[in-house]
DNA sequence: TTGTATGCGTTATCAC
DNA sequence: GTGATAACGCATACAA
């Protein structure tokens, strides 16, 4: 184990003072030149590298940005946090990534954690626990200590802070009023439970869509699904035997399970029934036949946040404080399971 | 912007000095019972929590583990990451996770921020521009720093440190071997270029299958993709009049877009074509027919390399090094795309 | 041109 | 029982 090289090393190395070492390293015009470029090779040669953590101290800013997010087995919310490390690099911060894992407390605890030193601000979208429970203490204690923080996608309305969402109700009615306009008169929804925000807003947009082309709501055409991980027995029972000729789902992962009960009940895609899908997925793209999908733009959320925080991040102290809520359009991308 | 609790502000409010407020928070017990409970209580009241940054730069370990992979899109590597973020909170340790988009460049800087404070070792699997360069200079330099370094998946094999990999070549045997006992003779694969490690050893695993069961080796049988953003058409072209009873697929994405080229063809899997694959992820599992496919199993590799880089963390600097080698085994999820 | 002193937040040591 | 001091690595205002 190599001792670390600090400025204190190469000072007493050269046997100067570390203020010395430390100004030759940063080229100040105060230092002789024979001195700098002496202190400027050793450092070279000792593959000296300030030590960040040394910097945070001082600087009492450390440069990161911290996100969290429900889970990181989930492609929308990787192809965020790939917007958001676009955006960071170019403005020289790093990224630190955490997982709640859907769970109210692990989210409580990697703030807490981060907050306490490792990032600046944070992006994050909430855990499912969270919005259940309704308690976020620690989003705004982390605020009230001046760490400025972004939701995005699964957001929190009560809380006054920077949002980026997209407009889940207007994507929802988009991909319905898709269905209609194909003739489609019996559209069913797979939606998920009410606490979760955007299930719910979807599945506002998708009446809202309903109404406007005068069909009667009917509750049997509406499921709502509780177990995700369990969505297929689920699915397959609100199937059977029932008369319709199109399905909304408000994730990629219900609209997939319903096209393959649907393959095995011997029906056809698009033809007896067409189904559009919300986010713009692997598993939409490559499904046979592929998905009509609402498209999320998750890279175009994440730049949209990170750019919000680092704003916010490097705004003066004394402008004041404003909030804005982004909303970033959803776009229907058509595709086989749509096509009639 | 409120002012941070530090041990300070606690002290001046109350009159005592920094290090009583340290020990008293601590339960020490020098301090007497009256003093520790007024200073927990104030403490508790303004919601003290000592700054991670300043301990980390104390006690010259930060606690955290860096992991960078190349690319965060990807579900085989955030598999693995739930498997050292398991580990990792069990054991008191946080995970910052890096994504190198398989850019040498961007794994260097990654790495080099990473390591000079933010993280005490690393656990990573390179970037495929540093397996084409064969440029490891930034890990050794981590490593002879002493930060211990796990390697996982895409290793390499000229560095000397803890590796955890799958048996690529038996996984792939094993796969092929599934074919060929389905009575299939004309196997194809669609393989990486050689330069990709896990790429390589999985076609020798092929070709090994091939020689026990006396198959000879066709050349035109071999696929090696370059472009992986494009190998719709590298393999349309490759497919198209090509007589071939079955498929191994060296990952995912190959095997579900031969499967569908396969479809349009006209062909039937698994009737026509046998297909197997590489990776366990949703593609091959809800795709249809669902794939059968050689389970790499990330979160136990995750785990594993956690465990290998705690182990280094906390061993007694006196012990002597010595670098293992975890090889996980794989195995064969059967599926219908095999089902004969 | 160079060096000294101070502080960032913490803990450990030692003195009172 | 309590408090002063030094140290972790760095930057900087101020002296020399």
């Amino acid at each position: 184990m190599k001792q670390k090289v600090t400025l204190k090393l190469i000072a007493k190395e050269l046997d100067v003072s570390i203020s010395t070492v430390s100004k030759a390293l940063k080229d100040s015009a105060e230092i002789s030149m024979d001195t700098r470029q002496k202190v400027k090779a050793f450092a070279k040669l000792y593959n000296y590298k300030p030590n960040n953590i040394a910097l945070s101290l001082k600087n009492r800013k450390t440069k990161t940005i911290g996100i969290i997010i429900p889970e990181i087995v989930h492609h929308f919310f990787t192809t965020v946090i790939g917007g958001v490390e676009k955006v960071a690099n170019e403005k020289g911060y790093n990224v630190i990534i955490c997982s709640s894992n859907n769970s109210f407390d692990k989210e409580v605890i990697n703030l807490e954690m981060l907050a306490s030193g490792s990032a600046d601000g944070f992006i994050l979208s909430v855990a499912k626990e969270t919005q259940q429970k309704r308690d976020y203490h620690h989003i705004e204690e982390t605020m009230s200590q001046g760490m400025p923080v972004v939701l995005f996608d699964r957001i929190i309305d009560e809380l006054v802070c920077d949002k980026v969402i997209i407009d889940d109700g207007k994507g929802a009615q988009v991909a319905t009023n898709h269905l209609l306009s194909l003739g489609c008169k019996k559209i069913a929804i797979l939606t998920t439970v009410d606490y979760i925000s955007v299930g719910k807003l979807r599945t506002n947009g998708y009446l809202r869509a309903l109404r406007v082309y005068d069909i009667p709501f009917r509750d049997d055409y509406i499921l709502k699904i509780e177990d995700v991980d369990n969505c297929e027995t689920e699915i397959s029972d609100f199937l059977e035997n029932k008369d319709i000729d199109a399905i909304f789902a408000v994730n990629e992962l219900f609209a997939v399970t319903a096209a393959k009960i649907l393959d095995k009940q011997g029906k056809k895609i698009p033809n007896d029934v067409a189904i559009v899908g919300f986010t713009d997925g692997i598993l939409s793209k490559h499904f046979i036949p592929s998905l009509t999908t609402v498209s999320q733009h998750g890279e175009e959320m994440g730049i949209r946040s990170a750019r919000l925080l680092i704003d916010k991040l490097e705004a003066d102290d004394n402008v004041p404080e404003e909030y804005k809520t982004v909303i970033i359009d959803t776009s229907l991308i058509q595709r086989e399971s749509t096509k009639k």
